[in-house]
DNA sequence: ATAAAGTATACTAAAATAGTAAACAATGCG
DNA sequence: CGCATTGTTTACTATTTTAGTATACTTTAT
């Protein structure tokens, strides 16, 4: 029931696209650098985050990849679909005829409710949200100042 | 993020258990045939169930396994738990330092976020629950009988 | 032109998963 | 008693997935 490594690095990687704003290219090699991530693994994860439109790339010298949309757009669980596939916990979830018993499975309705349960934390956060929580814990607020 | 066979056969197999009430010891060779689990498999997964406390198990002719507890009184979080070990989606939820970022790492606390709700729904399940939804199924209550 | 980047494809090592095989141990019953 | 039935244990193996490396290629700024 672990995440792979691809979803992990993956995220952490458009985290640390989306922490350097948004205006010019961020280098896969720096990136790479900061996150502790082979460069050519992490070029395995690039590639498909182009694909599904995330990120955009600019190649060639002082190229880098950018994101291709504002970070309040990209749903972590749009990442994670696209680097892990689908969440579902059992796969006759999304695919009800590899199993005869599924439509009257009492256990693959449970299987349902823990996806939807991931899913409905997924589904609602964003790049956004991430790059605001690293920034609060960089720089918490102070607890009440005046009375 | 997919769930093992572990789990999923257990949990099915533990259903199919606490079904046949728990009167007299079920055998491993019947549940293998209504589950469809090879007999051999399923005394792997077995195993680890009756060293949990969760079945016991009565050897030689007429044998067979029985919940050593009442159906009410086994979460399906346990069950996960003891089939498939923790379900934190990354290993640094679990075991923080694995990664010097731990305490400073915005995914990390997603990850964990994704982990209670996954928790909240196994928590809330018990074998009985399941029973009971399966009764359910099997014969649906009439919907609006008067007025 | 050329060096600095990203792109693409192929390959491989290691680990986890799912399962099989076979010898063994306990028990109930005739 | 003795033997068939049933669970127990340990060892082994095939397959798949994961994580990662290697290498050759393409594009582009300067």
């Amino acid at each position: 029931m672990k995440l792979s490594t691809r979803a992990r690095y993956g995220s952490r990687a458009l985290l640390d696209i989306a922490l350097r704003g948004n205006e010019e290219p961020v280098q896969l090699k720096e990136i790479a650098q900061r996150e502790e991530i082979s460069l050519q693994y992490l070029e395995h994860l690039i590639t498909p985050l182009i694909s599904a439109g995330i990120i955009r790339s600019q190649r060639g010298a002082k190229g880098g990849v950018m994101l291709a949309k504002p970070a309040s757009e990209i749903k972590l669980s749009e990442i994670v679909n696209i680097l892990e596939g689908t969440i579902d916990p059992v796969e006759c979830i999304e695919n009800p005829t590899v199993c005869e018993r599924s439509n009257c499975c009492v256990t693959r309705d449970i299987w349902d409710e823990v996806k939807k349960a991931m899913d409905s934390v997924l589904e609602n956060i964003t790049l956004q949200n991430m790059v605001e929580r690293y920034r609060e814990k960089e720089n918490p607020e102070p607890v009440m100042f005046n009375i």
